[in-house]
DNA sequence: AAGTGGTCTAGACCACAAT
DNA sequence: TTGTGGTCTAGACCACTTT
């Protein structure tokens, strides 16, 4: 590579203007022609700069249209402990709801239910293969953009018959309707990690770059594994708070 | 974009074959003239194909040399709770240090420590603008490899003339010496977040692809903001682990 | 010196979205 | 229809690593 790669020397450029508001957020950049001739550069580079800053999450390109100024990461930060506590689920709130409206955005959220074998979740919950789970695939969104990707499966065992087989599991959410079926929950796990996104969550998240962050998360209720919910949220726009007391 | 772009098909075939295992980890793969033959596509099409599995984290480019098939995902699992145990402390064990040794690789971790006024972070710390923190600068090794990044920042207010200022902090860490100048540890908090990383980053921690794992420790003594630790790791190689009990 | 990947050019055709 | 970005070609030269 050398000291200083002429795309690299673009990307720079544009990201310096971008940052001193030469363009605001969502103005469309110069067109690929235009660029070309302002900075004496073939296409391919001109391209490759642009590529670098939509892997820095900086513009979006948009097919046909445009590269458009991405809004600054506006993060939503969300705390696992506060946002699970029984507290929130005795107001009848569901973590997701509860945190729209204190945002003051506009939550939808679409949910499919199906039952499938436990397969690659059996030794997780400590059942056959063949033992069916309730899997609850959401997709979460704020005035009407798609922030989160949840499945949640719980074994069917538990949730044969109740609300959480229903699209609409009631006022608490979930969480409350395992409470009611003796369920006391007690512990909570959560295994973080981040990776790009494949091309399904790319679509679903309406992602053009950067990273998202997984979550999974696991739910116990006196020592047995009663959820686990895998959760796929775009890197740019979330933050995740975890606190404890020192032991 | 085509059903099915070309390149996008190139990259899936192999893909498949680094799957079956055609190539095994740390293989070369046929050089770009080869799969230029083999696929009859111009060599921008194969590169942007190898740029491709790059980016999903399956191989390695090393300029001069080849392609290279990438281990698989080998996950660290932090489990943030237990690792900042005082039971630890007590064992003379920094948590890095420990983890190493559990895992089975040679841990090296080199250190910068300079100070400098608090500016951005004085308002976190609840102390002037022009108070003067300690940076602690870490680069932490396994086996020689980069594997994580860590800035750590203590009001000097605390650190003057400790060992908290010194290269190697001693037996147990730097939180062990907190606690013997009567700085009890009483919660953390972490915040956690996804991004792309910058050219420093990519240098000091080798990566050629994927994004990194943020992880902002803040530290409290009784209310009182000790420590801010930010570290940063590849996402491709992390997981973090957080556990709670239900309230 | 030979072989590898890194960057760049000039041009072409295609797919998408707005007019 | 026009202008946009998406893909692709054929070739060139450069930089890095190994022989």
């Amino acid at each position: 590579m050398n000291a200083t790669a002429r795309y690299k020397e673009i990307a720079n450029i544009l990201q310096v203007e971008i940052a001193s508001g030469a363009w605001g957020v969502g103005d469309k950049l110069p067109a690929e022609p235009e660029l070309i001739k302002r900075f004496e550069a073939s296409r391919t580079t001109i391209r490759q700069a642009l590529a670098e800053l939509r892997d820095a999450g900086l513009v979006q390109m948009k097919h046909g249209v445009g590269v458009f100024v991405s809004p600054p990461r506006v993060v939503k930060r969300l705390d696992s402990r506060e946002r699970l506590s029984r507290a929130r689920r005795e107001r009848n709130e569901g973590a997701f709801l509860a945190e729209a409206k204190a945002q003051g955005f506009a939550p939808t959220s679409s949910v499919r239910v199906w039952f499938e074998p436990a397969q690659d979740f059996a030794e997780l919950f400590g059942i056959e293969e063949t033992a069916e789970l309730c899997v609850r695939d959401r997709v979460m969104r704020a005035d009407g953009k798609p922030v989160m990707l949840a499945v949640s499966r719980l074994p069917r065992e538990i949730t044969r018959g109740t609300a959480l087989e229903e699209v609409d599991t009631g006022p608490g959410g979930a969480f409350a309707r395992l409470e009611e079926l003796g369920f006391e929950l007690t512990s909570h796990e959560e295994i973080v990690g981040a990776r790009m996104p494949d091309a399904n969550e790319k679509q679903m998240l309406e992602l053009t770059s950067g990273p998202v962050l997984t979550v999974q998360r696991r739910t116990y209720s006196n020592g047995r594994l009663v959820e686990v919910n895998d959760m796929v949220m775009p890197g740019a726009s979330y933050e995740l708070r975890y606190t404890w007391d020192a032991d």
